[in-house]
DNA sequence: TTGAAAGCGCTAACAA
DNA sequence: TTGTTAGCGCTTTCAA
């Protein structure tokens, strides 16, 4: 049977059972008195005939959707990351049980037309927001338009409902136990400071210094090296300098890094050890494996969705959460 | 100011300037003959008063719900790639110029349910299978289901509109390359022939050989190397028959042969070329550079896009489109 | 426990 | 060129 050509309403239901739409939508949705009997006599009916009840009818008589808004960036850098995609799986998951879809949208840096025409649209009913820049324009935009949403990611802005990693105290930790593993002299690669995660890796990794009662050396500290150029140029830099260990605050630089010690015939970990604070398939499959910082981007991504349907049932949740890590030593730092 | 407040209906702008509710319509969707000057007013009131339209009011007044949906392997192995995300990309970017959002639907191979939901709720107005399979059960439904759809990828069923690289033409010149250049025994390491692409690489591959008067030889064909043992493998038994030359159907399978040729330590070219029908920043980045095909999977996805456009509005569109490639010779194949 | 009727915001015959 | 009217399919007061 052709799906697409189910054309039964409620009202044929009505008909078809002497009884009035009203009734036929109250033993649908469970809402209001119904004798048992006749709730029964219509869950049957629609069964057997099965009825699909319109969505668009129901969101216009509601102002309901069923649709949340998944945000993500329209960069190709950042599609090049499974880190998306798994989060995404995440919020398909929650949102599949609580009946609702996913509506898409993609952001520029500086350009959340897209976005602003869903919104206004109203085609959803509450959004999340899978990445965070500082100054963020999406969040501020879905501050404003008062619709209930809640961020991947951390942000400055505060009254804004966050869900993220423990990067920080990650970062600490995996900082700390290299220095105890005898590393003395250590260097940091990272991304654009742009981005919240990278500083706060950078904090964390400062902690995990200062946990050990080491002195960090500002000139080792690599920052916003988004190519793989400025990436090659520090480790270059960090050698020369004599480090016994580089960090790298995520595996694209990490790799870009690694590209770069193979170049130069330099050996892992006998000349210098090597450690990413984000994991990947391409660290993980390398000669040596690297060690690193790993997390579960599907949970944060489920975790998310969960805290957005409790916002959109009016209930209050915890302006922040964060989820936990786990440390994977390799041979990279052996 | 609140969007999300914002509230005003064509009722309102029809009061206010005196004129029915169906001028405002048709002042606004440009339908139907209407006075330039009664459009004028209507326009500039709009506009000052930002009034948006209501998708859901006009969606079930047209049976219409400006929705696509994008349709995605559920499972994680194919979230790795970033093909899908970039894919997106291309299709997002047509739908916005079209005022069209994008629902998202997550398909297992053997779990279409959530498929099935998005469908019969018709919350869309056509759909984009992202990536078919062999007697594809998502196929089925759509065609069914009497949907406006089309294929990304190849199927074997027929009253399919599906759009695709040309990958058979695309392999068969690259192996015929690797042949001009003097290769003498060479092995095809590929996936799941569950997926439609990988037959026709593996169909391309042989063309490619008999285009040279190469005779295949079937023991050098390993197929359905889905995880890194099974490539592992495969690339051991080549070697020991003494293959000068390894192909992959992708790069997923490449990343993993390289991994177990550089743990054995036998060097690319030198001892084996190596050579890729799918390319990634792993193949590029590597040491040396892995010869391979390139495709563009944002075109793809605009063409797809594109192509679904023509279908609702109701134009003939042909059966199937083929894109282009490049191929990229590297070092590895030197 | 059930029903009648009014609406959600927009479109589309049909008339004027 | 414009307006009247009747829906689209469902929810939700208010009465019965």
């Amino acid at each position: 049977m052709a799906v697409g050509q189910n054309n039964i309403t409620i009202a044929d239901v009505a008909d078809a059972l002497n009884i009035s739409k009203t009734t036929v939508s109250r033993a649908i949705s469970g809402k209001g008195r119904i004798g048992n009997e006749t709730r029964k006599r219509v869950m049957d009916y629609i069964e057997e005939h099965n009825y699909v009840p319109n969505p668009m009818a129901k969101g216009l008589a509601q102002s309901r959707t069923y649709n949340i808004c998944w945000i993500i960036p329209a960069d190709s850098a950042a599609s090049e990351l499974p880190f998306f995609q798994r989060c995404m799986m995440g919020v398909a998951d929650v949102a599949g049980v609580h009946n609702y879809d996913i509506l898409l949208s993609m952001v520029y840096e500086n350009d959340i037309t897209q976005l602003e025409r869903i919104i206004s649209n109203k085609k959803v009913d509450g959004a999340i927001l899978g990445r965070t820049l500082i100054n963020d324009p999406s969040v501020k935009y879905l501050k404003e338009s008062g619709l209930p949403f809640v961020v991947v990611g951390s942000t400055e802005m505060d009254g804004v409902t966050q869900i993220d990693n423990d990067h920080m105290r990650a970062c600490k930790e995996l900082t700390s136990i290299l220095v105890m593993k005898g590393v003395k002299k250590i260097a940091l690669i990272g991304g654009s400071m742009n981005h919240v995660v990278n500083r706060t890796r950078r904090d964390g990794f400062l902690l995990g210094l200062k946990e050990q009662g080491v002195k960090p050396d500002e000139k080792l500290i690599y920052l916003n090296c988004d190519e793989a150029g400025s990436t090659e140029r520090a480790v270059e830099d960090a050698l020369r300098a004599g480090v016994d260990c580089i960090v790298c605050m995520d595996d694209g630089i990490c790799s870009n890094a690694l590209a770069k010690l193979k170049k130069d015939e330099i050996d892992i970990p006998s000349r210098v050890k090597l450690a990413s604070f984000y994991n990947s398939m391409i660290l993980e499959n390398n000669q040596p494996a690297i060690t690193t910082l790993s997390y579960d981007p599907k949970e944060l991504g489920s975790a998310s969705c969960k805290m957005l349907f409790d916002m959109i049932e009016g209930q209050e949740v915890a302006n922040r959460m964060l989820l936990g890590y786990e440390v994977l030593l390799k041979n990279s730092t052996m």
